[in-house]
DNA sequence: TTGTAAGCGTTATCAA
DNA sequence: TTGATAACGCTTACAA
């Protein structure tokens, strides 16, 4: 159960082991007999190069890494393919990293970047709590792609980011429901100080309200289940049913997701609520999903394709010229639908 | 802008390399002053090993590989950290791997076990079109997760399988469809001979109706749409519209997947078709998102956690003492809501 | 056009 | 308890 080598390959062609290695990475100067009988053998003997050998003596790997912390999130998922193909453009490759539920995404990042010599980072979503220190160290250009627009300015120039402006699009989206007649407004989010874009979505919140000279109230702002995974419908579901217990006064329900939003409004139709006549319902992303649940749900569309652009031209922008850090915000599209509208609405795109 | 190594760790402690080594893997034998000493000294430095010669050297990395096909399908990611938590169990580490859309899922996993020096393999998902054959030519245990029940007896004993009933789960389905007065029942499939989930449950619609007595429609028999996501409502969304076009007899639709079901509804419902009233829903696999939305959708649950326990003590029993190939089924767990059986209904777990 | 040989950064063996 | 030193499998000068 030996592996086989180069050196195996070389030996049963007679070669050396550098011409076999000038064959495995298309290099010019080989004798096409030669190589023609060498790619045979390779093929027969189902020889695979060690890529840790390789990765060992290469210097650079052409690559990027995409650090993920949130597999489950549709939103996060939908955005890889975008972020491969402006990566493929310029001639690299991505490899992607799931960072696990309680590893430091920092940390994890790396280790990898060290093992596959890797040219650049994209952390996709994640929440960098007592990392941002850390984020220096990286020996790499790297950018926060949609971890939320990092709010205090003495951080920024310490990162590349893009992102939505979840401040603002937050901020339309209780517009909205205000211009629509609604003054009782609950919203579900993670802690009030959280600098992720839970926080940033709560501060938009809070902000149009008072703006609208509407008061806040308190007990309308409904903390989601730590125990439950953040993004999740189910943890909307179980969030919004204990609002609803509470009896307070509320037409209208901001979710800071669309998976969140989902559970929301199953929420309030298990409880004889009808949406939006009795609670009208917003969500965040403007993942497929949202458009296709019934009720289609009123979201922030993140320009999904901008941020991924923008996150890889800003990378490359470091990489090669070493440019300085700069901090993206893109603005959301506000998608009126069902959950807030009434209706069924048939969209054509 | 030189990376650090263990030499340099070792030179800055003056100690042997072989001695920093120790400390990094957590021999004993190594005096607890310079382990402390040692320790300091790599933290300072921020030093960090370089993976790739560790695979180079270490002969068993006490890993298995998780080779994913389709990513964005929420039944997959849910399986992850089943799978995961009964890797770790056996002291083992469960590292993922993606393929692309394009790249065959056997030659990607070949490179990545020689790459980590892996010492098995999961595959979850995926359709393994022409590569039952190249999977033989792995040289590690390895069992297929969730990829259908092929059913070609001959191919049986090549490798060792883990999945649900796909073909009795969909029968399941169609009688329980059938029980309720349907007898003009849709089905959205891939194609016919794919020896695929979607065409193992195919075959149990097929059976099934037979069974009844109900004659086998061909108009009835929609094709995805093969430019779109398998898995998503998308796909499911534009073949029903396809199907309601066409104007034949029906009352009931069956989809291969909740996510595909998902779509489905939502067309159903544009057109101002009522749930199950004027047509019955159902999906498969069980996914959260089933329960949330609305109607809830009749589906057939995968019993996830018994089929990533079975996978995983499959491939541990090649893995340790040689055992033979198996090929396990399981059932799921037919789950009637409201896609099929009306009004709302609460589910309490 | 081809082959030889020197590393890449680690771990493991062996002797001290 | 330690330290040289030989692999691990590959790429890449450099020499032929």
């Amino acid at each position: 159960m030996e592996e086989i080598t180069i050196r195996d390959i070389a030996r049963m062609c007679g070669v050396g082991v550098s011409t076999v290695s000038r064959v495995i990475n298309d290099h010019p100067d080989v004798n096409p007999q030669t190589r023609e009988r060498i790619l045979s053998v390779i093929q027969k003997s189902g020889y695979i190069p060690n890529n840790s050998a390789r990765n060992l003596k290469r210097t650079e790997a052409r690559s990027i890494a995409l650090v993920l912390k949130d597999i489950r999130n549709p939103f996060f998922t939908s955005m890889i393919d975008l972020l491969e193909v402006e990566v493929r453009k310029r001639g690299y490759s991505l490899v992607p990293h799931r960072v696990r539920a309680g590893e430091d995404e920092v940390d994890s990042a790396m280790e990898f970047i060290k093992e596959k010599r890797l040219q650049g980072v994209v952390f996709l979503g994640g929440y960098f709590r007592n990392s941002v220190e850390k984020l220096r160290m990286l020996r790499v250009p790297f950018v926060l792609s949609a971890t939320g627009s990092m709010p205090d300015s003495e951080s920024f120039a310490l990162y590349s980011s893009v992102s939505v402006d979840d401040k603002k699009g937050s901020g339309r989206l209780v517009q909205h429901l205000i211009d629509t007649g609604h003054r009782d407004i609950a919203i579900l989010a993670a802690e009030r100080d959280e600098k992720s874009v839970s926080g940033l979505r709560l501060e938009g919140y809070l902000d149009t309200l008072e703006k609208n000279g509407i008061p806040i109230r308190e007990e309308l702002i409904c903390r989601m289940d730590p125990d439950i995974a953040f993004f999740s419908s189910e943890n909307g579901y179980e969030t919004t049913k204990k609002l609803l217990d509470r009896k307070v006064r509320c037409t209208a329900i901001c979710a800071f997701s669309d998976m969140v939003a989902i559970g929301v409004c199953r929420a309030v139709m298990e409880r004889g609520g009808r949406i939006p006549q009795d609670y009208a319902v917003t969500g965040f992303d403007g993942i497929n999903l949202s458009r296709y649940y019934t009720p289609s749900i009123t979201t922030l569309r993140q320009p999904i394709e901008k941020i991924a652009e923008a996150t890889v031209a800003l990378l490359f922008e470091r990489l090669e010229n070493g440019g300085e850090n700069r901090n993206l915000l893109y603005e959301g599209e506000l998608l009126i639908r069902e959950s807030t509208a009434g209706g069924i609405l048939i969209e054509t795109d």
